[in-house]
DNA sequence: GTGAAAGCGCTAACAG
DNA sequence: CTGTTAGCGCTTTCAC
């Protein structure tokens, strides 16, 4: 014979009501602390509770209270490595208000973040942050929701929406400065794709950089391409072909920059000795697998979600937040590829 | 003057109902399809509530089925690029069910799991699925909870949870399968470190395959070290200075493979025409970045996510699920690293 | 066909 | 101090 092993039924406020002979709504004070209660009848009341193991049901409140404590988080695009510190960030921010977090993967497709926006909506969700890979601007998720969103990452097209984004420019002007600083001045930009708003960006901090101090980019104009390795590599070797002399190369990505270090390392080109190098990201795996190991501009991308989350608790907490687009400062980290000693 | 915005609020079935000169019960099967309606009243609910922007609130109709269409997703320890594949698979399972994931990150701490246990009991979700980047055993979230719950990737130390994990072994058969069928003998093994699970069945896979074939291992035993780049170099160089031929190297991991690659490489030993590689987890940026590109087994991690879920889906409806550990198989991609022509 | 009423589990307001 | 009542928004009998 098989004996169904019989889940645990809840027991609800009633029932621990019952057992400590009061009243639900008694019940309800003494585990809330509200109201004034003999100290006695709250202690039997909390027994009772602790005796059948009640877990009060946060639906119902929820249903009562016309909020939820919990915030959808909505990926764009697939969710992957820039996205999860970011997320990693905002649970911070979350779990001290006991707020929790419903997951929801748009995969790129406006019809499918349509549709999780309508069950984030009807879920009640108090807020909503937008996160997604890339920091191109974005269309908004629209400007008449019930409740406030704020984009993380990925920046929203329109100016009244709330986005925090990291600040490509000043990375890439804090990256040319260490350089400088490190005494080089015949400086290589090596990046991605000119259509996308980090690389342009990048770029732009790079060129303002120079521009202060005198200098001019080696070739001219940054070598735009792809995000990879195997890019990084191709540029070095172009610009080692170009005969132009250059001591120093702002990368436009960590994986960019490991390229060019290989690619150097090949050519026997000693980096940091004849070359400092500076990457994008500081993704650990490629930063410290490097020969040498990477410095590189940390785009502080869990500070970036913390401050986005609580920035969202303060609108859904009625406080005001000033709409547009907030910048927040990279970090320089600093490893062996740009080392003097 | 200041113009404060104002929020949408929310319209409730009443004032659809109201609208359409119904009772709100009416509109209810009105808009769900549900009873015997005349077809003009429907279409008058439905128009109302198209016009008011009706969006039927979740948490009320929760409160009534006593189930939320949720589940829990527990990460243990900060969830990555393991975690994420899983994810995005079990999001695909569920999305079809119009299921949502409410997502908690325990950081490996074990009482910020309870806790967040807790807070999912408490939301109501209909399951859980406990997820972590280590496929070692882990402590069982409990045997007596209200819901079901399914380990993935992680796998529970309880015999009597629900576990799916990928087979290690397998991949590693089937890894040092794919070296001997291409022609070489004289395998090595590098690794990670001895107290990983992943290692010592992937060790156990290649001892298993080398044996059928009546092979040895080259220096009689795996190499155990880390899961990094570096160890592979080292593994590698040192593979070298022993002056044993090998022919083939089955890595523990892509990491540790494109170090065995990089290594050889620097040595003048031509891959894949001298030694064959096979590494492990077809990691994207390792397993092409590399040079050559890795062979590599993949561990399906996304299908593990998907059957996961499906697995608590159908424990959730009730129908009857085996206790113990499903093993899913891994699946070998090949490359230039052990191409021969 | 449609309306009225009860109730999901909880909290808040008001009696007693 | 504690019990009773009403109601959050919705669904589901059960009358009419």
């Amino acid at each position: 014979m098989v004996v169904e092993r019989q889940r645990p039924s809840t027991v609800s406020l009633r029932d621990v009501a019952h057992r400590a002979g009061v009243a639900p709504g008694t019940a309800s004070k003494a585990l809330n602390g509200r109201g004034q209660l003999k100290e006695q009848t709250r202690q039997r009341v909390i027994a009772a509770a602790e005796e059948l193991g009640f877990q009060p049901n946060l639906v119902a409140r929820g249903l009562i209270a016309g909020r939820t404590y919990t915030v959808g988080v909505l990926t764009t695009d697939s969710f992957g490595r820039f996205t999860i510190p970011v997320m990693l960030g905002a649970e911070d921010a979350m779990g001290a208000g006991q707020m929790s977090i419903l997951l929801c993967d748009g995969r790129g497709d406006p019809i499918r973040e349509q549709h999780y926006v309508r069950t984030l909506l009807q879920r009640r969700v108090d807020g909503i942050i937008v996160t997604g890979r890339s920091s191109d601007p974005r269309p908004s998720l629209g400007r008449d929701l019930p409740v406030p969103v704020v984009y993380a990452l990925a920046q929203s097209e329109h100016p009244d929406d709330i986005s925090v984004v990291h600040d490509d420019k000043q990375g890439a002007v804090l990256a040319t400065e260490h350089l400088l600083a490190t005494g080089r001045t015949r400086i290589a930009h090596i990046t991605g794709p000119t259509r996308h708003a980090a690389a342009a960006h990048r770029a732009a901090g790079v060129a303002d950089a120079l521009d202060r101090a005198g200098e001019t980019l080696v070739l001219q104009a940054p070598l735009f391409g792809e995000w990879s390795e195997q890019w990084g590599r191709e540029a070095a070797a172009q610009l080692l072909r170009s005969g132009q002399p250059f001591d120093g190369v702002v990368a436009g990505s960590d994986q960019i920059a490991r390229g060019v270090a290989s690619s150097l390392r090949e050519a026997g080109c000693k980096v940091p000795e004849q070359v400092g190098i500076v990457g994008f990201d500081n993704w650990d795996v490629m930063v410290e697998a490097s020969r040498p190991p990477l410095t590189t501009i940390d785009l502080a991308l869990a500070e970036l979600g913390h401050f986005a989350a609580s920035t969202l608790l303060d609108a859904i907490n009625g406080r005001h937040v000033a709409p547009g687009v907030r910048r927040l400062p990279c970090h320089l980290v600093v490893r062996r590829s740009t080392e003097t000693t």
